[in-house]
RNA sequence: GCCGACGUAGCUCAAUCGGCAGAGCACCCGCCUUGUAAGCGGGAGGUUACGAGUUCGAUUCUCGUCGUCGGCUCCA
């Protein structure tokens, strides 16, 4: 068998590419701003930056020119050295360069590289030069400047970023540039941006009219038109079928609570930046509620528990409100209102492999019914440094818990990638990752582990000795919220959603007014089969009712002339545009069902 | 929250140098009676996000507020 070896982009012509246009493209702006400071500058997915601390702001001229520059620069052929040097030479090389000398103190102490990642080695400090040039930097570099094809690059954006990505820190000026190894490879990028505009969900979730954001609401709090209220509906009913079969409890709680339950849940300790600010009334503050298992955790104390009780899961599509800050917001992928696939599985640690890997299995019915292959399982942990400040304080369960979660997805052959200072507060998660049609990363599908609130709650259950045990929690949220799963499926069918998710299942097209009535009966017949069907018997033509029909994304359009109505029949078209002439209503209604009860992809 | 850009009709976008705010689509009204992605004509629709300021005069220039977008930080 021969095993296919991907080549690390590390190593790749197209790395050093992108790494050499950044400090070409530092050369040109520093060429402009002789006093400017240089910081970082990296390859990034699918070309690079660089970070500068300069007297003034850059304006998007600023870019046309030192595009252009470097367009020169690359000409000129000039070759990328190498120099090791010792930490003393390169503070020299660097005096007037702060936040390189910051960068060297740090490679000389050998604790962290540029990036602040702890490096298990001490370095060897090198720089690279071409041209006029140089910077501190471990390359690779591509040989010379004229293996950057002048055509081949672009400047994108100028964005803020902070120091070292703390936010206590300067905020720097960040160029974003585009590299690639010759022109049709950058035609072929920049083609491909703009088709990802297209499925950007908050353009699609307009044209479609599943969402709305109206600035008299509030940022962050979408109003749901009747097309999205459908998608939601659909999906609630999903999760409960799948839930009931998996043995879940549903429940419902309130959406405000008092301060003293999220005192107790640790909640205002570690979350309250991320809540809305309390109401006060008669002396006593209520907050809206950002997670649902404050209350779940009330449900399950409500009586005594038996080991012969466990596992109990408590689900709820709860509604939940953060304050996340205004620059985070982003159409319906985050937002500050939102509706959970919430549950909560309180089980003994001998039943946790199995109630986690029962989620897990969750997920990848998921992931097959809606065709979802790209995707990544993170395991978060936490981070010795954020204990008692991100994190509940104390070191030994999380070390346990970390280990059972990791266990549980070794033993399942589930494929994982660690990172460390990602946890929940009360404990390690997985998660989801996925990407938005641009390209921005979301976390979907979640699952915790709760070691820590169970205890604060008090919560127990009698064991088989007869003594109290305190329950782990298991938090998960397959179907991610409302919000996200709705934005990222907008965006996974670009609109073109399957016939059981479609808001307009069947549109019925009259050609002329005189089938409208005709039109309308089958309109009738499908809705008491309990499909969302309608009729266009606008005074348009039947060619403008097939496109708007079309632009709708409308899975089945029925088109009935004189011919169909006589025959008691209709002509189905397509949405992908075949079509099927003179067929049975029966025979239509039968094909429909079929996909709807199997939730099928195809059409 | 921070850095930057932007905000004109329901939507997509025009408006020269500071001088009467416009188009297409959608909507309403008529005509056409039509065979698989836009038939024709007409009408209505605006405190140019909001609030100040400069000016004889502001969509245009300045400041503030709100919102959106591109990032950073953060997250379902």
């Amino acid at each position: 068998m021969s095993q296919q070896v991907q080549e690390k982009y590390e190593e790749s012509q197209l790395y050093k590419i992108r790494h050499s246009a950044a400090h070409i493209m530092a050369q040109a702006v520093l060429e402009i701003f002789p006093d400017g400071k240089v910081t970082i500058g990296p390859p990034v997915e699918n070309g690079f930056y660089y970070d500068f601390d300069l007297p003034r702001n850059l304006t998007p001229e600023d870019l046309e020119t030192i595009e252009k520059r470097m367009r020169q620069i690359v000409q000129g052929k000039h070759e990328f050295k190498k120099t090791v040097i010792s930490a003393d030479e390169a503070k020299k090389v660097f005096a007037n360069q702060p936040y390189k000398l910051e960068l060297i103190e740090g490679l000389e102490k050998g604790g962290f590289d540029e990036y602040g990642n702890p490096l298990k080695e001490k370095p060897e400090i090198s720089i690279y030069q071409h041209d006029t040039f140089v910077d501190l930097c471990r390359g690779p570099h591509v040989a010379n400047t004229k293996e950057i094809k002048q055509d081949a690059f672009k400047l994108m954006s100028i964005a803020g970023a902070y120091w070292r990505g703390d936010e206590h820190n300067k905020m720097l000026q960040r160029i974003y540039g585009t590299a690639w190894e010759n022109a049709q490879q950058l035609k072929d990028y920049l083609l491909q941006l703009e088709e990802a505009k297209k499925r950007d969900h908050r353009k699609l979730g307009r044209e479609l009219e599943i969402f709305i954001f109206d600035d008299e609401v509030g940022p962050g709090l979408p109003l749901w038109l009747p097309n999205g209220g459908v998608m939601i509906e659909e999906l609630e009913k999903l999760a409960k079928e799948m839930e009931e079969k998996a043995g879940y409890l549903r429940v419902r709680t309130p959406n405000l609570t008092k301060e003293d339950l999220f005192i107790r849940s640790g909640h205002l300790p570690y979350y309250a930046e991320s809540m809305y600010p309390p109401m006060e009334l008669e002396g006593v503050k209520y907050y809206v509620k950002p997670m649902n298992c404050p209350m779940h955790h009330k449900i399950f104390a409500s009586k005594g528990r038996s080991y012969r009780d466990l596992p109990i899961r408590l689900a709820e599509y709860g509604t939940c409100y953060r304050y996340e800050k205004s620059g985070e917001l982003f159409g319906l992928m985050r937002v500050r209102s939102m509706q959970m696939n919430d549950a909560h599985i309180y089980c003994g640690e001998d039943q946790f492999e199995q109630e986690f890997m029962g989620v897990i299995a969750l997920y990848h019915k998921y992931f097959e019914l809606f065709g979802i292959d790209k995707y990544v399982m993170r395991l978060s942990l936490h981070a010795k440094s954020g204990l008692g400040k991100k994190y509940v304080d104390n070191q030994r369960l999380w070390l346990k818990t970390e280990d059972m979660v990791r266990r549980a997805m070794d033993n399942g052959g589930v494929p994982y990638m660690e990172v460390a200072d990602e946890a929940a507060f009360y404990g390690p998660k997985i998660d989801v990752q996925i990407w938005s049609a641009i390209g921005r990363e979301f976390s979907l599908a979640t699952n915790q582990v709760d070691f820590a609130v169970p205890e604060r709650f008090d919560l127990k259950f009698t064991n088989k000795e007869g003594a109290d045990e305190i329950p782990l929690c298991i938090h998960r949220a397959p179907l991610s919220t409302h919000e996200r799963m709705v934005g990222f499926l907008l965006e996974h069918y670009a609109g073109n959603f399957p016939v059981w998710l479609s808001p307009e299942q069947v549109r019925v097209i009259p050609i002329t007014d005189g089938q409208n009535e005709y039109a309308q009966g089958i309109v009738r017949q499908l809705r008491e089969q309990g499909i969302r069907a309608s009729a266009d018997i606008s005074a348009q033509r039947m060619n403008a009712k097939i496109r708007s029909a079309q632009l709708m994304k409308v899975p089945y359009m029925l088109v009935v002339g004189e011919n169909e109505m006589n025959a008691g029949q209709v002509s189905l078209r397509v949405r992908d545009g075949s079509q099927q002439n003179n067929i049975s209503l029966a025979e239509f209604i039968a094909r429909m069902k079929d996909r709807i009860e199997r939730r099928a992809k195809e059409l």
